[in-house]
DNA sequence: TATATTTGCTTAATCGATTAAGCAAATATA
DNA sequence: TATATTTGCTTAATCGATTAAGCAAATATA
């Protein structure tokens, strides 16, 4: 039950009668040791049970193969596919991953960061909360320079490599297919417009609508947290209007799945009366009733995309490279709700 | 852009000519240092911006203030919660933790604690993965001597802390509701009666059943891994059955999810032909239509709980210490499929 | 005033693994 | 056979922070 002592590289060296140096060495399969020690040191090894004390070779390596990362929550597929696509490719090259969750909070942001970079992580990927606009704590990371990486929710004040996908597109393929359904009003329950992915989607909404000569106006436009309680409370406040909307844009599917209740409350028929579209393709969107129209991310794309620029970023000399943008386009998933 | 220098203690010393041992000891606010020199010291510490050297200290410590964390999944909101409400408690306590995802495979999970272990964490707080039989990985974890506490997904052979709910119990009230609404022919879609908490659930359901003077039918009782494709069919099969259920109780309300999509698809009204309840309270049970009524497991105290009883063993001598195991009650939420 | 105690630091060792530098023996090359 | 190169290790320093041991000066106590 006491803690046993370790083993460690000395006792593998004065059971053989060699010195430390040798044993690391022969660990790693360096080709200044012979055969046979390598052999002898392995097999010491194991019988010992040694296991490297990853913190001392971090310090003296100055590497921690730790990368850290920030995302606003783990609670949603969206989140936890990307992580575990990012987990599969950095585990790969010999990285191990510290998952950290800002909450949608500036505050815990900041934190997480600081965590991280206290951990002495090799580098950052990260996806940021709805509530940050001031970007001073990500230059930390940027001064400190390790590379940072981030994704879905990013900034282009930045300057950092970015994996997303193209908001802008997927908003006109949207627009364009409620167009098609017959919609002439055409409501947008989006995001906060300093995020820039959310800023994006408002962009493409209202140049869609302009290309469709359809008007726009305002009332039928709204930000938010895009939590589902928004959704219920916007939802809410569209069907007051006296000239109500034929169709709801929602950029996040929490959101649309709140609206969708409120209009499942009110009698309202989905999609005759009212056609409503979801974000990201969240499980769900497939199994309330009626189903979700939604965009499919390539989450796992996203994850193994980040996670190979990341190693980029590390193997490859700094200056060398340019910045590293990749934009995936997404994917309309069409469903009950707006066929 | 390149890589600044960190500051260490010893350019803090350099540049008020003392010793780095004296920095370290101001920095740690030592009785023995002047409080001239501690301000000092820490007025330059800020000027030059310095932040301690983890891996340093941690390695000369002997404890790296890194808790592990082992979830199936985190892409549910029990799991989340509960890592949310973990964190809380450890940051408080100086811990930060590093979170990973076992995707409810065996493999994953030793390779998880394999990483855990290398990274030097001082306790691993894990639920386990719905394949794992073998515990060997886990007594390499009590044999190394850090603290290791299991919730939700425990097993009493291994002997160590656990926080979870009483499963028996729910069960028993989950019964006695249906009986009083008048079911006579409950059906159970569990999981593996290996995992310790389904076991219970199980023993919970038939003792209910027993003591109802119900007829315990084999048919009505299947064991499956709970995803929302095994609730599909095993929902499927109990409707074939020559004798349909009057009701089924689902430990898990990712199947009970998928067994109200073959009910709703099939027209069977809901709780009118069959009552169905779940299991874990996951935020979709209030949104779905009809609503299903499920168990609250109090994700956020089994958190806290967890939390607390990992700072518990760190902090006082191991001998001292007789076995945690933390029951909560947990709570049965009624909602329309049940009503 | 003489001794004891406290204060405020320094010195040196340490946590393990890694690596540059170097040395002797073995082997290759001229 | 004489020199050059390679092989297989050792020695010693290092990554930063921490801490036990100790020392001189300042202060307290008898």
């Amino acid at each position: 039950m006491a803690n046993k002592k370790r083993t460690t590289l000395k006792d593998i060296a004065n059971a053989l009668n060699i010195s430390p140096a040798a044993v690391s060495k022969a660990m790693h399969d360096d080709s200044r040791i012979s055969d046979k020690t390598k052999k002898a040191v392995k097999r010491i090894a194991k019988e010992l049970d040694y296991q490297p004390n990853h913190l001392a070779s971090a310090l003296r390596k100055g590497k921690s193969n730790l990368v850290g990362v920030i995302v606003p929550r783990t609670n949603s597929n969206f989140f936890s596919s990307v992580l575990e696509n990012m987990e599969v490719v950095l585990n790969k090259a010999g990285y191990n991953i510290i998952i950290t969750q800002s909450n949608e909070s500036f505050e815990k942001e900041c934190k997480n960061i600081d965590t991280l970079l206290f951990t002495q992580v090799d580098g950052i990927i990260a996806s940021m909360a709805n509530e940050t606009v001031d970007l001073s704590h990500y230059e930390k990371i940027k001064s400190k320079g390790i590379p940072l990486i981030l994704f879905d929710r990013g900034e282009n004040d930045l300057n950092v490599d970015y994996v997303g996908i193209n908001d802008y597109d997927s908003s006109h393929m949207i627009v364009e297919h409620l167009v098609e359904k017959g919609c002439k009003r055409i409501a947008h329950i989006g995001g906060y417009r300093r995020t820039r992915i959310f800023n994006n989607r408002i962009r493409g909404y209202v140049d869609a609508l302009k290309e469709n000569n359809l008007p726009i106006d305002d009332s039928l436009i709204v930000e938010s947290s895009l939590t589902l309680e928004d959704g219920r409370r916007e939802m809410q406040r569209l069907l007051q209007l006296k000239n109500r909307p034929d169709a709801v844009y929602i950029a996040s599917d929490y959101a649309a799945l709140g609206a969708l209740q409120i209009l499942n409350e009110n009698n309202i028929n989905v999609p005759e009366d009212i056609r409503l579209i979801g974000f990201g393709n969240e499980p769900f969107t497939s199994l309330v009733i009626p189903s979700i129209s939604s965009i499919k991310q390539h989450s796992k794309d996203i994850g193994r995309l980040a996670a190979e620029t990341f190693l980029k970023r590390v193997d490859e000399p700094e200056l060398k490279q340019s910045l590293n943008k990749i934009i995936l386009n997404a994917e309309l998933i069409i469903r009950d709700s707006s066929k």
